[in-house]
DNA sequence: CCGTATATGTCGACCGCCGCAACAAAGTAC
DNA sequence: GTACTTTGTTGCGGCGGTCGACATATACGG
């Protein structure tokens, strides 16, 4: 129970930054005496560190912020995309203390070369951490349906990896001796916009990712929409159209082959590899410039964008919608279609309270989604971590 | 934090029925000394009584069991359905104490007829309660998006309502004291049928309940899917065929216009006044007669069946589907065509952990959800009822 | 410039709740 | 009948939190 309350009160620190000691107070409803204990507690553990109390304007005495110390404790994330590799050394608070992102373009990759080359882009992150500064446990992003028990990639059509444990892959490559957790990168992406992007403080959340594939991350209630083995969210492979196209996944007509890259392409009557960003993104340039057979392909994804979401919004009644990777660009060029087919397709009641905005973290959500991920498992216990007193008599014992 | 204890032990004696105490310091980890005091407790105040402890061949001290006591407490359940009105007194351990049902086919009732017919139902059964048999809530149960806040029916097709205060009308005519709470009838299934249905242990399931439309009710993670007001789970207006016919909610092709009761009599060339059940019974008796016309419709509704839940199951990754209403009744007929297009739909992953069931509670699953949700406010409270010692002491006041 | 009002941190006393250990009770196995 | 096992009961101790009293730090008004 006491690891409750340390919990609740750091997990606030890490989403909502510095905050008075009065104000925590405030929120949590627990006693002034009992939250000095408590924030001992976690300044003890290194997690915070008091500043100074500046007045604030109104009369009395002034109270103490906390802030989140990002040295306290350090998440490695990383990210396995379609065509780009990425790593990021996340502290406290989210700070982000180093990033680094590579493209990977077209070709596939085996498990093994993909986990040799990202423990090249993380190890200089790693180097270059503050002294003091533990890793605390690692995430990772990846395209693909992940069993959440065990960090196993089940399948990743885009990659062409199946019941791939890269959880476990991850955690010997990189010699890591911390958890290694490893999530959906839609549904990281939805976490990360949760926490400190487009969907701060909406508990209700749908978080789409249109690139290859289209993906959800799905937050009801404040919790990740996971399902029985962490599969859920897979919005992209909705049956929306009988006389549609064949999908990779063996089904006919899915979301996801009217409005993913290839069928933005394919209706401008362009081919190119798949997972080829760039033509992609010459072709909403074109549709930027006037270009008449990219507008129009532009119009019918938005169309069929707005046609799923309105089924998304039926069924999730959500407050609001994120968009990232590809519907993030798209979603300028067509926010009047999509928002009218929502108007004509959508319940009422559920589209009076629902909005659709860009995602405000564009191509890093995901990883720093991981992070999230990665940093939960302390968050959720903070106690695992052991005071700094402590932690000086282990290391001198060494 | 007694309270949480409390709550815990109630929930799962009232879900699971009677249980060791030896039993219960297994499931909760509580030492027994504290399992000894919150059973005295919770027997103070009615909820429980000890039975006698009965050798059970192994060695050691026998365990007296403790039985939930449904006289303890007592939810009024009330459901609206589109063609028959139901009450029903259950206590707690969800025993039914009284149960009545009142056919009112085809037409269409305003509010206010509606709460006094169900007056006129739930009076003897409230009459015929044992002494001293206290009902502590009410729960409705109703064909309707349900704004689950104040319990208003914000829109109910089939009945013809639009913003009504259920909840309210329910209250001052019923006069009741005591809160009303107000639920979609298929959330209210889902509820029923997780805890003592055919979901129970079964943390990820969806209730699909097949009436003049489709509506669905989720659990994700043992916990109901409600979303930002509480309309979440409609699934019946998913969008599934852009070519087809046009739906009551405004839009074109939703699931339900091809899975719905209009859809199967279409489908076999009939015509029926919406809500008639004879006609559908009919059907699937001609169909089970081997009628072709019937037979090819209720295979056509059996294969749109299948391909939306190909897209349910890809959404939500559920353990099991349990079918309702209509639908139960059409499964046996087509479970082949069903499962085979959820092998080809579904995604394998998580095809392969879901299998689809029929209800097991029939026409009262949502019904007794209904008292499932009344009395879940006490559940998670049990401190709300003073120790019998003094209700008596009120008793005497008076 | 200084008192007053307001708000906050700190310290010690109190209390509720749970775990623990010893003991009593009620069964089985031989 | 005796040994053993498992369980309920009871009293004690500790952990964690609230509460009240006091010290401290600022704004406001004269």
């Amino acid at each position: 129970m006491r690891r409750h309350n340390l919990s609740v009160l750091l997990r606030h620190l890490h989403a909502a930054g510095p905050t008075t000691r009065s104000d925590l107070t405030a929120r949590t409803g627990l006693n002034r005496s009992t939250i000095g204990v408590l924030v001992g507690d976690l300044a003890a553990r290194g997690f915070v560190v008091e500043g100074k109390a500046t007045a604030t304007g109104g009369p009395g005495r002034p109270s103490p912020p906390v802030h989140p110390r990002p040295e306290g404790a350090v998440a490695l994330a990383l990210e396995v995309d379609v065509d780009s590799l990425a790593a990021a050394t996340v502290g406290l608070g989210g700070h982000v203390l180093g990033r680094r992102r590579v493209d990977r373009p077209g070709g596939r990759f085996s498990p093994e070369d993909t986990v040799d080359e990202l423990a090249r882009l993380a190890r200089p992150l790693l180097r270059r951490l503050p002294a003091g500064a533990p890793v605390v446990a690692a995430g990772v992003a990846v395209v693909g349906l992940v069993r959440v028990g065990d960090g196993c990639v089940r399948v990743a059509p885009n990659l062409g990896w199946v019941d791939v444990p890269l959880a476990a892959l991850v955690r010997r490559r990189l010699r890591l001796r911390v958890p290694v957790a490893v999530g959906n990168e839609a549904d990281l992406g939805a976490r990360s916009e949760h926490v400190r992007g487009a969907g701060v403080g909406i508990d209700d959340l749908v978080y789409l990712s249109g690139e290859v594939g289209v993906g959800a991350g799905i937050i009801v209630g404040g919790r990740h929409l996971g399902g029985a083995e962490g599969y859920g969210g897979e919005v992209g492979h909705l049956p929306v159209n009988p006389t549609g196209q064949a999908c990779g996944c063996g089904s006919v007509g899915c979301w996801e082959t009217e409005v993913g890259e290839g069928a933005l392409l394919r209706r401008a009557g362009r081919s190119a590899e798949p997972g080829d960003r760039t033509a992609v993104r010459t072709l909403l340039d074109d549709a930027r410039a006037g270009d008449d057979a990219a507008r129009a392909a532009v119009e019918a994804v938005g169309r069929w964008l707005g046609v799923g979401l309105a089924g998304v919004v039926n069924v999730f009644n959500p407050r609001r919608v994120v968009l990232g990777g590809l519907f993030a660009e798209l979603h300028p060029l067509v926010a009047r279609t999509v928002d009218a087919e929502l108007d004509g397709r959508a319940l009422d009641a559920s589209r009076a309270v629902v909005d659709v905005v860009v995602s405000a973290l564009g191509v890093d959500a995901p990883l720093l989604g991981a992070a999230e991920l990665a940093l939960d498992e302390l968050l959720g216990d903070p106690t695992r971590m052991p005071p700094l007193a402590e932690q000086n008599k282990d290391a001198a014992r060494e």
